[in-house]
Formats: C-alpha cells, sequence, structure tokens
RNA sequence: UGGCCCUUCGUCCAACGGCAGGACAGCGGACUUUGGAUCCGUUAAUGGUGGUUCGAAUCCACCAGGGCCAACCA
C-alpha cells in the first residue's frame, strides 16, 4: 500500500537566481550571505510518524528540501516522536515513502527518540540551576493553575522545592517509581506570562509506555516543546520552518536553547498552511476517517494525502507545481480546489498517452459496415500539440460501444455530438450519421444506427465538410471489460472545518466522492500495461489502473481528474 | 476581558516610499480529428478613518474583520 508506482523523478528544478523569492527564501538568503550562523544553511522536516503525510506536508516538504538545496544547504528528515502511545514504524516507513516519491532525498535520518538521553541531561541542567522544577500536582491541578488567556496563573504549591529534592523526584520518575501522571518536570519561567506556553510549560512527563524504537527503556518522555528546538539545536539546524499556529511556542524554543547554553541556535520561522478547498487537512481528522472507515484507508483515492494522491494518479512533479505556484507568506491561505487539479491536469497533459474508454456503453451499430469486417486503425498516442510520438492499433468493426452521453434523441442546439440525422466524426474512425436507435419496453434507448461513409477512414471528409462533434468508441466485439472509479471531491463543501456549533465534519463528506462504473469499456491496447499505468481517456479524464486492485483479468482504474469541460458550463446554462 | 499574528482582483502570490503585476478561476474570440490543449483579448483588488510625506498598498495611530494560544498532542 506504501509501496511507490514507480522511481520517483526526483526535483531537479535548477535553481533561479532571478526568480521572485517569498519571504522565507528571502531570509535564508540573508543569513546565508551574512553567514550569521557559522555553518550552511541546514533545514529539517519532522513528522511525527502518527499518521500519513497530507499535501499540507508536501508544501513543507518542498520548502525545507527546496531551500536547503537552492542554498546549497543541507535538510534533515527529522521524525518527531516523541509520543509513546500515538506512534507507529508503519507510519515511519510511509513517511520516508512518500519524501522519496515526491522527490527528495534527505541528508541525514534522524529521530527525536535518539535524544532521549541528551534531553534528559538537559532536564537535570535545568533544574540545577533553578530553571525547572518537578510539579506534582494532578493534571486537573496544573490546568487550573495555569489560569486562562485573560486570568494569570497560579504558581504551583510545589514551584519551590528545592533543587535536591527536585533532583532526586527527577531521577526516580526516570527510574520509573512513579505511575503515569504522579509528577511532571516543568520550566520555572513565569505563571503570570502573557504567553500561556511561558506559564511553567510542561518538559517531562511519565508514561509506561512502550515506544515503538525505544521500547521500555524509557518512562519518561519528552513534549513537544522540550524535544522540538533542542533536537534542532542538536543537529546544527539554521533554519526550522514550522506553520503560524506555533507562533507562540517560538519564545520558549528560544529561551530552551539559551538555557541549554546553544551559541548560535536554529532560528525558527512561520509560514502559513496549507488549506485546501473540499477537504481537510488534519491528521486527527484524517485519521477518524480512515479509523471510521469513511474511506478505504490512508491510501484511499479521495485521500488529500500523499499516498492517496500517488494511488489516484497525481504525480509528484504536478504536486511539486503545485506547491511552487500556491507560494508562502504568512497570511491563512485557503486554494481553490481548481488551482491544484490546473496543476493536475497541466504535467500528465504533456506526459501520458490517449486512449479510448467508454464509462456508460451505448451499442453503436453501423448498418452499413461489413457484418464480419474488422479493421485495424493506427491512432496515435498524443495529440499534435505534445511532442511525443508513438501510436497503437485500434480495431473497427460494425458492433460500437459509445458513451451514453454522446448520444441525445432530442439534442438542444449546441448539442455537437450524436443525434438523430445528425453526422458526427468516431475519433481516428470513420464519420457517421445517426439513422435511427431502438428502445426498450420501458422506452429506454438501447441501441443507436448510424450509417458510415466509407470515404472518411481516418476522420477526414474527402469533400472537406466538417463536422462539429467526435466522439470516443471502442470496438464491443474487441474492448476490454474494466471498471471505472469516478473520484471527486471528498467533502460536499468548500470548509468543512467550519463546523456549523456542533456539528460533525463527517456530515459533510459527498456522498458521491466515488461512483464506480462496473461496466465500462477500454480499447485493447492497454492490455498489457502494469498497474500504475496513466491515460488520458479522451474526452474523460485522466486515469491510472489502480496500482493495489487493478489485474490483466480484472481491469481498474481510477479517474485523477477529469479534462476541463466546457460543454457541462454550456449545459448548465 | 490578555498576548501574538494576519488583511492587495472570486482564490493564491507579487509590488520592500515612486505607473498595483502574475497565476488559477471567470468572460469573449481564434484554432482544433479530445466541447482537451494552445493562442489572443478581457473583467476584477489595496478593509475603514485619520496622520506623516512632494508622493502611501508600503510608515504611524485608531477602528473593523479574521486567525492562533488556556492537551501530561505535535
Amino acid at each position: 500500500m506504501t509501496h511507490a508506482d514507480r522511481p520517483s523523478a526526483p526535483d531537479t528544478t535548477p535553481p533561479d537566481a532571478t526568480a521572485r523569492k517569498d519571504f522565507l527564501r528571502e531570509k535564508v538568503a540573508e543569513d546565508a550571505l551574512s553567514g550569521r550562523f557559522g555553518r550552511p544553511i541546514h533545514t529539517r522536516f519532522p513528522p511525527e510518524p502518527n499518521g500519513f503525510l497530507h499535501i499540507g506536508h508536501a508544501k513543507s516538504i518542498c520548502l525545507n528540501f527546496g531551500i536547503a538545496r537552492e542554498s546549497g544547504g543541507r535538510c534533515n528528515l527529522r521524525f518527531d516522536d516523541t509520543n509513546p502511545t500515538t506512534e507507529d514504524l508503519r507510519y515511519v516507513d510511509a513517511i520516508r515513502d512518500d519524501v522519496r516519491w515526491l522527490g527528495f532525498a534527505w541528508d541525514e535520518e534522524r529521530f527525536a527518540s535518539d535524544y532521549f538521553e541528551r534531553l534528559y541531561q538537559i532536564a537535570e541542567t535545568l533544574v540545577g540551576a533553578g530553571k525547572a522544577y518537578v510539579d506534582s500536582q494532578s493534571e486537573e491541578a496544573i490546568r487550573e493553575g495555569r489560569g486562562t488567556v485573560t486570568v494569570a496563573g497560579m504558581p504551583s504549591r510545589f514551584r519551590g522545592r528545592a533543587v535536591e529534592e527536585n533532583l532526586d523526584l527527577l531521577r526516580r520518575m526516570r527510574a520509573g517509581e512513579f505511575p503515569d501522571g504522579a509528577h511532571v518536570l516543568r520550566a520555572r519561567i513565569d505563571m503570570a506570562h502573557p504567553n500561556m506556553l511561558m506559564r511553567d510549560p510542561l518538559l517531562l512527563r511519565i508514561r509506561h509506555a512502550a515506544h515503538y524504537r525505544r521500547g521500555t527503556a524509557w518512562c519518561v518522555y519528552p513534549l513537544y516543546d522540550f524535544a522540538h528546538g533542542l533536537s534542532d539545536a542538536f543537529e546544527g539546524i539554521t533554519h526550522s520552518l514550522c506553520t503560524l499556529e506555533f507562533k507562540d511556542n517560538r519564545e520558549l524554543y528560544d529561551w530552551l536553547v539559551r538555557e541549554a547554553g546553544f551559541d548560535r541556535p536554529p532560528e525558527q520561522t512561520e509560514f502559513a498552511r496549507l488549506e485546501l478547498d473540499y477537504t481537510v487537512l488534519s491528521k486527527r481528522k484524517l485519521l477518524r476517517l480512515v479509523s471510521e472507515g469513511h474511506v478505504a484507508g490512508w491510501d484511499d483515492p479521495r485521500m488529500p494525502t500523499i499516498a492517496g494522491l500517488r494511488r489516484r494518479g497525481v504525480t509528484p512533479e504536478a504536486i511539486r507545481a503545485f506547491a511552487d505556484r500556491i507560494g508562502v507568506a504568512r497570511s491563512d491561505a485557503r486554494i481553490e480546489l481548481a488551482t491544484f487539479e490546473h496543476a493536475v491536469r497541466d504535467d500528465l497533459n504533456m506526459q501520458v498517452p490517449r486512449v479510448m474508454a467508454v464509462a456508460r456503453p451505448l451499442k453503436l451499430v453501423i448498418t452499413n459496415y461489413p457484418e464480419t469486417q474488422v479493421e485495424t486503425l493506427d491512432a496515435p498516442l498524443y495529440p499534435h500539440d505534445v511532442p511525443k510520438t508513438g501510436s497503437r492499433p485500434v480495431p473497427f468493426s460494425r458492433e460500437l460501444w459509445i458513451e451514453r452521453d454522446d448520444f441525445m434523441e432530442d439534442p438542444p442546439k449546441k448539442f455537437f455530438r450524436l443525434a438523430p440525422g445528425r453526422e458526427v466524426r468516431l475519433r481516428y474512425g470513420y464519420l457517421v450519421t445517426c439513422t435511427g436507435m431502438v428502445k426498450d419496453a420501458a422506452g429506454e434507448i438501447v441501441e443507436v444506427h448510424a450509417a458510415y461513409d466509407p470515404a472518411t477512414r481516418g476522420g477526414d471528409a474527402p469533400d472537406g465538410r466538417r463536422v462539429q462533434g467526435t466522439i470516443h468508441w471502442v470496438s464491443a466485439g474487441h474492448a476490454l471489460d474494466c471498471e471505472l472509479r469516478l473520484y471527486d471531491r471528498l467533502f460536499a463543501v468548500p470548509d468543512p472545518d467550519a463546523l456549523p456549533e456542533g456539528g460533525d465534519f463527517v456530515a459533510a463528506l459527498n456522498p458521491d466522492s466515488l461512483v464506480t462504473m462496473r461496466a465500462a469499456k477500454v480499447e485493447p491496447s492497454v492490455a498489457e500495461d502494469p498497474p500504475g499505468s496513466r491515460y488520458q481517456f479522451e474526452r474523460a479524464g485522466y486515469f491510472i489502473s489502480d496500482p493495489v486492485d487493478s489485474r490483466k483479468s480484472a481491469l481498474v482504474f481510477n479517474r485523477t481528474v477529469a479534462l476541463r469541460d466546457s460543454w457541462a458550463k454550456v449545459k448548465a446554462r
């Protein structure tokens, strides 16, 4: 499931000195020039292995790895694995796969869990310096004592403990003498600080839980603020890039690296996280969709996860181009789905071969075509404006499948497809004129009849006459049965996070996010292609043969993204 | 009744005291053997009020709107 469908195409975009820089790149460039850190630029991408990466992480990955590469620096992949109760090796593997698939290579792979000893030693140092103490209040008491945003906190009655007592307690915490929640280590800063994070933040908590990497070696685990900045400092990170909601954490970050004695400590800079219309980008919510079975897994093609997008058929190049285009700034940004879809189409248009497939087959009988005749047409794999060559054989015969939507008994004026008396072009085939139709007892059209013009083989009329419409088709006797999974937006509303009070985002799920066409037909040229092959099904959209479920005997194609459909707009009027 | 941050076309990003520009979306047209792509054209913005200045999107003040912070999550 986490297996990449093909070797990743590395990000080889050359640094462009003339490119307009965002505020992050400007800052890094300044710092590189001034040499203020006394070391090369060094960034890191620091995921917690408690879920799969999503498109929002991709933005951060592109930023961190991209900036490092552009400035001749380095970028670490660091697993921020300080919470034994939520993390799993499975997620570590998935994250590695996703980063590689996106086209990035990390310089060093690190784990915050490798720093537990070092962090613990710093904890003792802080205690020794009177900068930290062991608090033995209950969780509830600690919370209450913190005050609120408008009310100052109250010091814990344990705040004044002697250094020796604190040290003794801390060592016994580590030794496992106390149950979960009995004590915590807190920094001694200011319980009335206007920044809530500075009101004696928790540094270490007791958790008698096995860690997926450290097993039961530890029972005290650092909290995010204690681990993160110091991990950056240990690794010589210069620029610690993170999202806006960590703004307040920076004050604590700076306090910790300063107290720990780092000379030219890393500097945190925040940027706006990605928000995308019609989806959610919070691991908590995505985990819920998976665990409650609203989707088929982390790699469900409807998921905004890297794994989901990969299985959906999106390319790493498209994701990188998307990240480039949306830019980066400090204001909250919600991106329209169209922006993402454009990046996907823009890339796929130039990469993938065209073939024909019919989602909702309707029989077309070419009544003047010889019963047993079969012609093999040579159809190009790419349109004239894509600089790629190649063709495939496409069988043509008397009975074809066409798209049900491409025929109307009583069409409106702007309908350019097949209708009684209308002539259309069968793509790469012949010009045909509709001569009639057959209906079943219920009045449903079950068959369309047409006459072809033998002089128009390939689709050009020697007399120069024009037809308005071209439709796709597959030969009924040669078509391959297949299943088409037509994916659409996961949510029915642009911002599922903006809930009416008391609402549950799950209620906003789009019931039509997956429409399965089980009786679809595809031309035989794709028969031998391996799973994970991408195509444009002409006039329909971009598809990928499902890397997980598609079999030679049971083809399954996922719709990556539909083609732009200007007919839909006309029709809507 | 705290602190911090943000506010430029519908959306995203630029303009760093000197002609508000690009991308996506939209609209119109050309072209077209995909109602695709491409090309051309076009609509469309500095939240408000004051101030500083020869000149303000940019600096200052106030107001309004939005966001983050009160997990032993990250």
